[in-house]
DNA sequence: TCGACATGTCAACACGTGTTGGCCTACAGT
DNA sequence: ACTGTAGGCCAACACGTGTTGACATGTCGA
């Protein structure tokens, strides 16, 4: 708990362990309730702190959630899988991402009743799904209709499993998953219209 | 406006308009904002009416929400489709659907952070989807896995498009989601795992 | 004409929210 | 040892919410 050094450009300050709690709580609730039933005086009682704490740190609760709902796809390089397979390698990094962390799960409640929530939405799959799906295609122009087809399915099976639970779609193993929507992403990136 | 007849059973009582105006702005409520930033004051505004009346007619939100989320898919019966087409008549059917009504979106945007809503969300994909799904499929043990993968991509499109409006999605005209979801849905209805 | 009942309005309650400012406490620099 | 300041708590504010009950108005049957 005692933060040594770093004495060189940003000392560590003695709250940092309270900045990160509040940020872990928040990403649960968020990730839980969705931005507006994700109250700040939960946040806080997660974190064990006053709920004025929260305010101090990160100034209202709009900042305090563009702090929480950071997120980075980590998409692996498509380029480097033999093409047949980039659907289903895909599939299995996006499973295994949303599995293990909540932030993906706190954009997408917040992102569908408030405003800010979306438009970091749109931005985080135009900036990281886009150029990742933009370097495995021949025509340049098709790349973002591409990327939009690939958002659907992943979007819909994370919502449809983490969010409304629907139990057929909770049941799938991850071979299954791979199994099912790998083919439809390798169709929506490398394949063509109709069939 | 002057309700004349039916005497039978139920009369019709003078203020069914009223009822209706509410129930019209509640889901328009609904799907603008989800559940909880749908206010009653907002929703008795738009139907130039009392927030009270709303109490007397619908006894609290919940109830109010119960009504308006009243949805019926109105499901074509596939069995009488060429089996190959399946996959696009059902994608045509939803997009259609999702164009000019309300009640689905204020459904998903409430399902996403009101448990009760979700439920329903279950119920409705259960009891409409399912038997749709069952009627098409050999193996009646599939019939659930299929629903579910079929849900996945259908909420999946409807999220993009209506509620994050991901540009490239909204693009899409409907000849373009139907060749592009069109075969998924097939596959998903009638295909097999693996391509 | 009168009275019962449906329809609608007004004002208020109790509550939970985001947010603020004042106060206490403990540690680091001198 | 002393003091400035960062870290933390408490009480309160202003506001919007769902919800309630009392009161006014109109309508229709007797």
């Amino acid at each position: 708990m005692t933060e040594a050094g770093s004495t060189e450009t940003t000392r560590a300050r003695r709250s940092d362990a309270t900045r990160a709690a509040i940020l872990t709580a928040a990403r649960e609730r968020f990730a839980a309730e969705g931005y507006e039933r994700a109250t700040i005086r939960a946040i806080a009682a997660d974190a064990r702190i006053d709920p004025s704490m929260v305010m101090r740190y990160y100034g209202n609760k709009e900042k305090l959630f563009a702090a929480a709902a950071e997120f980075d796809l980590r998409l692996p390089d498509l380029t480097e899988v033999p093409r047949a397979e980039v659907g289903a390698r895909l599939t299995g990094h996006l499973v295994d991402r949303w599995e293990h962390d909540d932030t993906l799960m706190a954009l997408l409640r917040a992102a569908v009743t408030n405003q800010a929530a979306a438009e970091r939405m749109r931005v985080l799959f135009a900036t990281q799904l886009g150029p990742t799906v933009a370097a495995l295609v021949e025509d340049p122009a098709e790349a973002p209709e591409r990327a939009g087809l690939v958002a659907t399915q992943a979007l819909g099976f994370a919502l449809t499993r983490y969010v409304l639970c629907l139990p057929s779609v909770v049941a799938l193993d991850r071979a299954a998953v791979v199994a099912w929507l790998g083919p439809t992403l390798q169709r929506y990136l490398t394949g063509e219209q109709g069939e």
